[in-house]
DNA sequence: GAGTGGTCTAGACCACCCT
DNA sequence: GGGTGGTCTAGACCACTCC
């Protein structure tokens, strides 16, 4: 007689959920039922409701307001073609009203994301600037940037409306190349304060290294955003391996 | 008198065990204090513990082993140069001992992610090819790939040791451009199980959208990669926005 | 058998929202 | 007040591993 486990009743209810939200069983912007009236329907304790829709956070179908309930959430994301510095989003981030870029920290650190390694990135301190860029009021990128401690007086003014690699470019400073990683990650604590997301929430980020003409000069970063707000594209030939591009400079799309 | 909330007993847990590790006090590949031995420690429940050390299964530094007790994992990441189809691995790919391409299952599906909206990815019915490329016994890739359905018949026996796309260029099929989309997500149920990691954990996928010289003819997919498997790199001259290189064809990385 | 972690439950307390 | 979800606990049961 073949072994058969039942799978965890928290992970039927997550699925069984899961599906009713794909499927428009709950629609977007809707209250879903209660906990104790879900608990009652699947015949389980409110407790392993709880720990389903806990499963769930990760996913950002749900959003639960205190004191109200549980919705579900708008799915619609931005999709940034890929360009030469990746911090920038082009006509989005240009200053104006609703200021998007704010700059929410200017401090002393070393780099410790262990990431870096990919690069060579220095041990020392530097500056760190950490700001985030928001487009129609809703936060889109993390930016942590470090840069060398002497430039401080230099840039500080242009910061409060634009990133810091742009604030950089724009005073003349001539970058020669890039360097870019791209890869997946939970959220920093820095991150999910910035976008309100919760522990464990997948982000796309961006480390990058710009490389300045002049030879002791480089910027490290990252850039991180959360998996439902940002996506990048990239359309290359393939005979050449080159890329086609930057054509749009960034489209909403459902996803 | 400023409100002080203090932040729930799970959450100080989890950041002290995250702080512990990160700080080498927990060391790789060691053995945690057991959850009664961590709640008499904390002075919480063993509930409590549970509760954090469940939050941090997303975060990938601990394994636990079920009956022997949860382990500090090792970090260890591949880095890979992102090439113009994305769904191949340089030498690493190669058919050789240990097969690392083993593909999983052949069915006909229709294209259901939303994700794909972003290209115009057709509705009907389409061949579905799932396999997984391991190095090392390692999966690292979970590749998805969307076929006419005409196709079947040719190409099924080159598939078992590499992967669709690279099965169809070596069989003659001359692609003019790709189209790529990277973004984060939770992981998939089917990437859940390929590669043995739990509901939420962030994944790095690449969209791709290969077309051929006939103009009837086009490949769909998605890769799929635990965000601490893989990560892909790209460097760029800056005058000119060109992708520089591909040079090194995937390295190990500790990040 | 004694240890481990995972699941499931009942029950209590809290902060929040609306009426 | 009565509704919501979030937190924390105690306790029971299970499957697993090692001795």
């Amino acid at each position: 007689m073949p072994k058969v486990v039942a799978s965890p009743l928290h992970e039927q209810v997550r699925k069984k959920i899961t599906r009713r939200v794909v499927e428009n069983e709950y629609k977007v912007g809707e209250l879903l039922p209660s906990v104790s009236a879900l608990a009652d329907e699947f015949g389980v304790s409110s407790i392993t409701i709880k720990r389903a829709l806990r499963d769930l956070q990760s996913t950002g179908i749900l959003r639960t307001v205190p004191g109200l309930g549980i919705f579900v959430r708008e799915r619609r994301r931005l999709v940034r073609e890929l360009d030469f510095c990746f911090t920038s989003l082009g006509e989005a981030q240009r200053p104006g009203p609703g200021r998007p870029v704010h700059v929410t920290s200017i401090t002393r650190e070393r780099i410790l994301d262990p990431a870096f390694s990919a690069f060579d990135a220095p041990t020392g301190t530097m500056l760190c600037v950490r700001s985030i860029l928001s487009i129609d009021e809703v936060p889109i990128l993390f930016d942590t940037s470090y840069l060398p401690l002497s430039l401080k007086d230099k840039v500080v003014d242009e910061f409060g409306d634009k990133l810091v690699s742009e604030a950089l470019r724009d005073q003349g400073t001539c970058f020669r190349m890039t360097r870019l990683l791209i890869d997946a990650a939970p959220a920093s604590d820095e991150a999910q304060q910035a976008f309100g997301i919760p522990n464990g929430y997948p982000t796309l980020r961006r480390l990058y290294h710009l490389i300045a003409v002049d030879p002791f000069f480089s910027v490290f970063g990252i850039v991180e955003s959360p998996f439902d707000r940002l996506a990048c594209s990239i359309e290359m030939d393939l005979p050449t391996g080159k890329i086609t591009g930057p054509r749009s400079t960034g489209s909403m799309n459902h996803s």
